[in-house]
DNA sequence: CATCGGTGCTGAATCGATTTAGCAGGTCGA
DNA sequence: TCGACCTGCTAAATCGATTCAGCACCGATG
């Protein structure tokens, strides 16, 4: 009966059934526009489909089309930290939504992103989806032309269409949110100048602070900012006590990022000092944690499963490709009082 | 020159560059034993090759063979969660050592791992692994015969080959640990009976406390255990407080997992009790911010990476399938003092 | 009444690789 | 000298779907 290796139905075995040739089947089946088939044969054709529960092969499909309904997905760590799950999310229901479904890799280096890439136009993919951990400037890879690559989180030197999240607006709305709030006396820690300064390393931190900035100085506060070379809990811990010690007038405190925020949390428990009540506090990226903080920490999310979304639309020319930047909601919980 | 579509070299154009056939050309980019060409004619047919840069088309050679050199992963909210980041680095890591490639999809209820597999055997892939984020047992779904099927971190109602932590071992491990270091008088907070009952809800929670309260049966010790019906920080927040106003005395605890010590450890903040110190705290899971707590939180660690590797051995048969238990090791952080 | 155009359908080519059957030509043993 | 056998290679079939060219039939038109 024609079945030999898979032992799956064929075009064959439904035209054989319908009592029609393949060509005819395909047609039916593809509802191609013009094709002149009768309402009974189509509906003999649909019946003896259903009845062997046929389904295309879809090698055999890309084969013919030159098309495989696949995306590739490449991602320099996000994969595998916590930091964005919310990207493989987007990106996974964004690519089913569209009948594509997507192959993935992950990568550490500038040179993997490379041979990843290869296996992927290798395998003939329709799209590139490029995610980075850090929203830093990279070379993308050599693809064949008219292959479209969408760099997630990230900005490429030949210019490709990316999406980021907006870190002016979100830097301005933090500033701003402590603003509204009374507060005159604020805290900064975990300006990054040098990272910041090169788009190697990022693109979006500068912007961040920029944000911050610009809120601070209309509404003519000066706040103090302590400079470091990295993010982490155990900086944000220590530069917390430091600060305090110099400055203990402040009311709130700006935190780089969630995990900076962590470490204020734990400097702040130790000195005896109540989170919101006592010092507020307020950061960046909405991490898994912040939410179990205790009390919840407000912080502008780093809208991961949007910019997803949004760079597959673009990779499959339902959006168009642009540069875009994404806004950060400002997630609020507990840890800002208001002191006006 | 042979291209229409895609514009990338074909077997036929490295045959015609080779002045072979590309019967001879397949034969030798495949090293196919047995095959009997010129070593000047495979020369030049590499050479051939090397130079147009060729790659096999995998559709066609799918087509032809059968097989895809692809595996399809479906999990369910494995990939959106924190928790098992490891299991997809692992896959994709084991898979492509394997020569292998990943389809990706992510489902929320059993209804749509079914749909979610059918997608995956509509394309052919060579075998299914199913991750789950939460131990329990499920019904895998139907899939064409010969198709190897794999369950990581869970068990399927067919008795398909899985990969589990040994949680029976690491709950003794981890009360062994305590009594190791003079602990007599300790509480537990997190048996969850009505879950551990049911296997659909989980299959290794039981273990882990059975494990727990062998070890301390074998020293003869009586611990305090508060029963849950639920994991988390609030819950393990409010059960500390409950927990040692009844009992003042208690010098260690043992958390049902991270997130129930993440809330002991705001407990122990509020009542100004210092971690290790005062109280010792010891987890399982090795969560991400398990290693950021201060002090960082001794824990048992689920084998996340460990468990993909496994599996995808077994979906290709480099691993003899079975229902294997893999070691959670005993991460040693500062959480614990000795009393002893 | 020849022809034109539309309808309903099919045969065959095609995508790019793998694999089988088999063709020349040479060597070797009987 | 003839067949057996090996070596080195190729033509053609094949995997399963899509698509183009075109056939046979029928009613309408000039």
């Amino acid at each position: 009966m024609g079945k030999r290796s898979t032992g799956r139905p064929t075009l064959a075995d439904v035209a054989q059934r319908a009592g029609m040739s393949k060509a005819a089947v395909s047609m039916v089946l593809n509802d191609r526009p013009g094709s002149r088939v009768s309402a009974d044969a189509a509906r003999r054709i649909r019946e003896a489909a259903a009845a062997l529960d046929y389904r295309p092969n879809p090698a055999a499909q890309s084969l013919r089309r030159g098309t495989t309904q696949t995306i590739g997905f490449i991602s320099d760590e996000v994969t595998i930290t916590r930091y964005a799950s919310g990207m493989i999310r987007g990106v996974l229901d964004a690519a089913r939504a569209n009948g594509h479904i997507v192959l993935m890799s992950e990568t550490g280096d500038q040179h993997d992103i490379a041979s990843a890439a290869r296996a992927m136009t290798d395998r003939r993919v329709d799209g590139l989806l490029i995610g980075l951990m850090a929203a830093r400037l990279i070379d993308a890879p050599d693809v064949p032309p008219g292959l479209p690559v969408v760099i997630l989180n990230g900005m490429s030197s030949q210019g490709h269409p990316c999406v980021l999240p907006d870190e002016s607006a979100a830097g301005e709305a933090v500033a701003r949110y402590l603003l509204d709030r009374g507060h005159r006396s604020i805290g900064i820690i975990g300006d990054l100048p040098e990272i910041a300064s090169d788009p190697r390393r990022s693109v979006t931190i500068a912007d961040r602070f920029a944000g911050i900035r610009r809120a601070l100085a209309d509404a003519d506060v000066d706040a103090r900012c302590v400079e470091l070379d990295a993010w982490g809990p155990q900086i944000g811990y220590d530069h917390t006590h430091e600060l305090l010690d110099a400055h203990p007038t402040i009311t709130a405190l700006i935190a780089g990022n969630d995990s900076v925020a962590f470490g204020i949390y734990q400097a702040l428990a130790e000195r005896n000092l109540k989170v919101a009540q006592d010092i507020s506090v307020i950061s960046f990226d909405d991490e898994e944690f912040a939410a179990i903080q205790r009390p919840g920490l407000t912080t502008a999310r780093l809208p991961y499963e949007d910019m997803a979304t949004c760079g597959v639309d673009m990779l499959l020319g339902r959006r168009e490709p642009e540069h875009l930047r994404l806004p950060m909601p400002l997630i609020q919980r507990a840890s800002v009082a208001d002191v006006s």
